[in-house]
DNA sequence: GGAAGTCTTGTAACCGGTATCAGATACCGG
DNA sequence: CCGGTATCTGATACCGGTTACAAGACTTCC
């Protein structure tokens, strides 16, 4: 029991106050070497008696390890990238480890900012853009396993990322059975990889239905503001059929946008999503469903098989994804009650139907 | 320039290399000493060619610090918990310290993991309902600082929160000026302190204003699921005239449980949320505004002041809060623009004023 | 020319653990 | 009763930095 565990109590206080060396000290705390009962207990006394918490820097330092990883994303703080983060912390603690996060912010120091980082962890997951290939393949030559998430693997490291391709066609399929044949794609596809396959998929879809895709995507951003800002662009000319954004927030932010402008979805444009966070599902938006906190949890896993050093090949995993319709592609054919079994299709949906 | 540069490189590689004494080495890195310009550049030489990075563990130890900060926070995995931690990463990170997040996911084993972290960081910060005062007190007595976020501060350790108790007056009020009379609260006020401050709040409007409140809050938790289950209980039974929720996500289950159950939100039933997460402005949820990133970055500054040691008594920050009218309370009045400034009203918002 | 002072730099003692190696002790059979 | 072996434990060299202290070189001034 104790009187007060004040800091600054070592494990060479606790030997001098059970009688044995610092050695035995830590024998009995790590269980490495069978220790006689009776100077175990004193040891066990003594560090109750003291509150003796070891350090765990001396023994990383010690241990050649931190027992504990990183991981980084960018600026964007939206639910996707909380999502990711909370699926990875998750599992980086069943497997033992602590998580460090770092926000890039866009900030220009993050290359150094990710470089101190790697100093203090065992390996690091590196979600999309945040910094360029050259300071990841400098980090895993350093030693130090790196796990990709969402963005292309440079090198020999592992990635995860959800599949886009044949989802944009599923996506543009059903637009296309909807009717729609003048499509805009909405989002900068150059600020993720994501952005970039969905953009491409989009085009191949529409190429192979025999319908000219739009030279280019539309925008310069990924968030809401970016919709909100499209959709008085797009009132003021010719609208088109279909709207497809690169994510939900910019499909929402239009769709609001769109709504001041007086235009009706789906009732004149249909818009869809890409992710599926919280806020699509009460908006009725139609969007492709990415399972963020599994693509975080399948990051920790590889990053701790590369930590064991059990791992050879560099391994690439794709997660599925599932288009859920909802209302803003125009529901024009019965809802599969399937597509969406979450709560809360809710209000938007309801009144879509009854008003339309 | 260099050649590679494998890890394992320490100050004594360079210090050899550069034919000098570590002690030089550390003093040019740190720039404490003066060391002559052309031992400085000798070393200066070394580092990059041998691609040196100090050892942030061997640092650590020797300075005594750690240079991070944690914060705990619950199993639940909102949208709220995610901009608090957002919020404050941001400003740590601004601050030079890097950031530990643990999530306790209501585990058993909850208070070690805490006691664990603190080990690993000059500060913490805790959150809501996750480990007892107990802990909190412990790792303050053991000379860490400690910042508590959304609850009640146990000693004498610094916190921040949000203000409650006025906004539950103003939102009861409106309620009440709706023409609503009989109430419910739905949530679970045990799990968390601010849901407790709400109810007492609200109670205590209602008295105020003559009306009697109900004796009990209902409900077993704080998430969707919780509302989409009491929707049934509610709509079995005689409807109150409106039902204000503990927080945004069982407002928006509640709503989406009602629709399914032939309810009309807010025209039979007026239902209000808290926090103001992305969904609710989506949704039409008429809400209180929490400031959730700022409350993170406060918490970040209190912490890093008390690090840093000029800190004398505790200090306790409440912010402010805002309500939110938007229209699942019974849009009786003209809606005020000023009330919701931000993109997204929409979709749900506009339905329900053409439908209705 | 020598004493006193300033600059640089090296030596070594920390920080708080882990783990190797060797010494001490107890136990065994012959 | 003694050598040999198993067990337990202590001394100590790490891990990779920082920094107090002291020594050496070089001025500067009488």
């Amino acid at each position: 029991m104790a009187v007060a565990n004040r800091d600054g109590v070592t494990i060479r206080d606790v030997a001098s106050h059970a009688g044995v060396s610092i050695a035995t000290v830590s024998r009995v705390l790590r269980g490495t070497t069978p220790v006689t009962p009776a100077t175990r207990d004193r040891v066990l006394a003594a560090v109750s008696e003291l509150g003796f918490r070891p350090s765990a820097l001396g023994r990383s330092l010690a241990e050649g390890r931190h027992a504990a990883n990183g991981i980084v994303f960018p600026d964007l703080s939206g639910p996707y990238y909380a999502e990711v983060v909370l699926g990875y912390e998750e599992m980086a603690g069943e497997l033992g480890r602590s998580v460090l996060i770092l926000s890039t912010h866009g900030r220009d120091a993050a290359p150094d900012m990710v470089r101190e980082l790697a100093g203090r962890v065992d390996g690091l997951v590196v979600l999309g853009r945040t910094v360029s290939d050259d300071v990841i393949e400098e980090i895993a030559q350093r030693g130090i396993p790196v796990v990709v998430l969402a963005r292309p693997a440079p090198s020999a490291v592992d990635s995860v990322k959800a599949e886009n391709d044949e989802s944009a066609h599923r996506l543009t399929e059903h637009l296309i059975g909807h009717g729609c044949r003048r499509f805009v794609f909405l989002g900068d596809v150059n600020r993720s990889p994501d952005s970039m396959e969905r953009w491409s998929g989009f085009r191949v879809a529409l190429e192979r239905a025999g319908i000219a895709p739009p030279d280019e995507p539309r925008g310069v951003g990924l968030r809401e503001e970016e919709g909100l800002r499209a959709a008085d662009d797009l009132a003021a000319g010719e609208l088109p059929d279909a709207v497809v954004c690169a994510n939900d927030e910019v499909a929402l932010g239009l769709i609001e946008g769109l709504r001041r402008a007086g235009v009706q979805v789906p009732g004149q444009v249909a818009v869809t999503g890409w992710d599926d966070v919280m806020a699509a599902r009460y908006a009725g938006l139609t969007t492709v469903r990415q399972p963020m906190r599994a693509l975080g949890a399948h990051a920790a896993r590889l990053l701790d098989v590369r930590i064991r050093g059990d791992a050879e090949a560099p391994r690439h995993e794709v997660l599925p994804t599932e288009l859920v319709i909802r209302d803003s592609c125009g529901r024009h054919e019965p809802a599969h009650p399937d597509n969406d079994k979450n709560p809360g299709r809710p209000l938007a949906a309801r009144r879509l139907e009854r008003c339309l």
